[in-house]
DNA sequence: GTTGAGCGTT
């Protein structure tokens, strides 16, 4: 289960978002986008989890759920795009 | 020392 968090704190760190999400199920991957150009966050990133039942619970508990002074919205993300783009000629 | 809609670098 790919899910996209944003309205997120900047503040708010990649293992915020794990321990957050950690807490109704287990969590494969969090990340918090970052600003690659200025290196500061971008106030939102991706969390993947394995188990869908537990995502699920975690995005309607974690949704609207107001961290670090700040409420997050939770959603599924979309497919970001193949690990290996080969259509990069 | 900054800010506020968004779908990410592998």
């Amino acid at each position: 289960m790919n899910m996209y968090v944003s309205n997120l704190s900047f503040s708010i760190s990649d293992a915020d978002l794990s321990n957050l999400f950690s807490q109704y199920g287990n969590v494969s991957s969090a990340k918090i986008i970052t600003d690659r150009q200025t290196g500061r966050s971008r106030g939102f990133g991706f969390v993947e989890m394995d188990v869908v039942t537990e995502a699920r619970e975690a995005m309607e508990k974690l949704h609207n759920k107001e961290v670090e002074g700040r409420a997050m919205s939770v959603a599924i993300a979309k497919e970001k795009e193949e690990r290996s783009p080969r259509s990069n000629y």
